[in-house]
DNA sequence: CCCTGCACTTCTTCGATACA
DNA sequence: TGTATCGAAGAAGTGCAGGG
């Protein structure tokens, strides 16, 4: 049992804004690695790590797999319309489609912050390595993962614990990014569908909350599909 | 002391180029 | 046109320093 995790360094949103702004002025790989390593210079200063952060920051938003580049290119195109808070949502989508170990990670705590306010930081790990073995690599990842969550102000540690930053729920309003983010879920998930009110309370998604996502869901892009009584399915054209 | 975060080293994969 | 080779980039593994 050994899944990649990947995502081993902390990733600071404004390091994702910068790639994200630079994309759309950048002709080739080189350019562009160029200067994410000029940007990120100020940042971290060892030079393995920087490419290490790199390595993360261009799978997110520029090494796309070719099944995500239609998001991929959605997501670009959306951004610039975003608020600061949005973008976060914007980020948030992009990672949980590159890094599954992120995904796993954001599911544990979101389903933990279900039952309780706080949750004790040895026992997530402890989950985490059930799913991707007993290693060192994996602490180190775990950590990442955690750190970038934090210095985004979503959650806080304290002492052992970590909690989610109370009310600080991001309220999605933009009508495409509800589309872009429900169609995320289910690649994410790899469901065909899921049953509407699954979108405003997954796990993966804790720091966001939808309104009205229904009328959104709507769309050219999904079908609904009506199950049983009360029971409404959603599901990609 | 140990834990945490950062950095360095090693192994693997991928892609470009050259040559048959 | 197909394949061998080589270098660059990605991912994992290991080490280490600083602070509690």
């Amino acid at each position: 049992m050994k899944k990649a995790v990947g995502f081993d360094q902390k990733i600071l949103l404004h390091q994702l804004d910068f790639i994200v702004k630079e994309i759309p002025f950048t002709d080739n790989r080189q350019e562009l690695y160029q200067k994410l390593e000029e940007y990120l210079a100020a940042d971290i200063a060892g030079t393995k790590s920087r490419l290490n952060a790199r390595t993360i920051i261009t799978k997110i938003w520029y090494r796309v797999d070719e099944e995500y580049r239609g998001l991929q290119q959605e997501g670009l195109e959306l951004y610039s319309r975003l608020n600061l808070e949005e973008r976060k949502a914007l980020h948030w989508g992009m990672i949980l489609l590159a890094y599954p170990f992120f995904a796993d990670v954001v599911k544990e705590l979101g389903v933990s912050f279900r039952l309780q306010e706080e949750v004790p930081k040895i026992q997530l790990l402890r989950k985490i390595k059930s799913l991707y073995g007993d290693r060192r690599r994996v602490e180190v990842a775990f950590d990442a993962v955690i750190a970038s969550i934090t210095a985004w102000g979503f959650l806080a540690s304290k002492g052992n614990g970590l909690r989610q930053i109370a009310g600080d729920r991001i309220q999605v309003q933009t009508s495409e990014l509800k589309r872009w983010l429900a169609e995320v879920l289910l690649r994410v998930l790899a469901v065909d569908y899921l049953p509407v009110e699954t979108f405003n309370e997954h796990p993966v998604l804790f720091p966001f909350r939808f309104y009205s996502l229904i009328e959104e869901l709507n769309c050219s892009r999904f079908n609904i599909i009506r199950q049983g009584v009360n029971m409404q399915v959603v599901c990609l054209r």
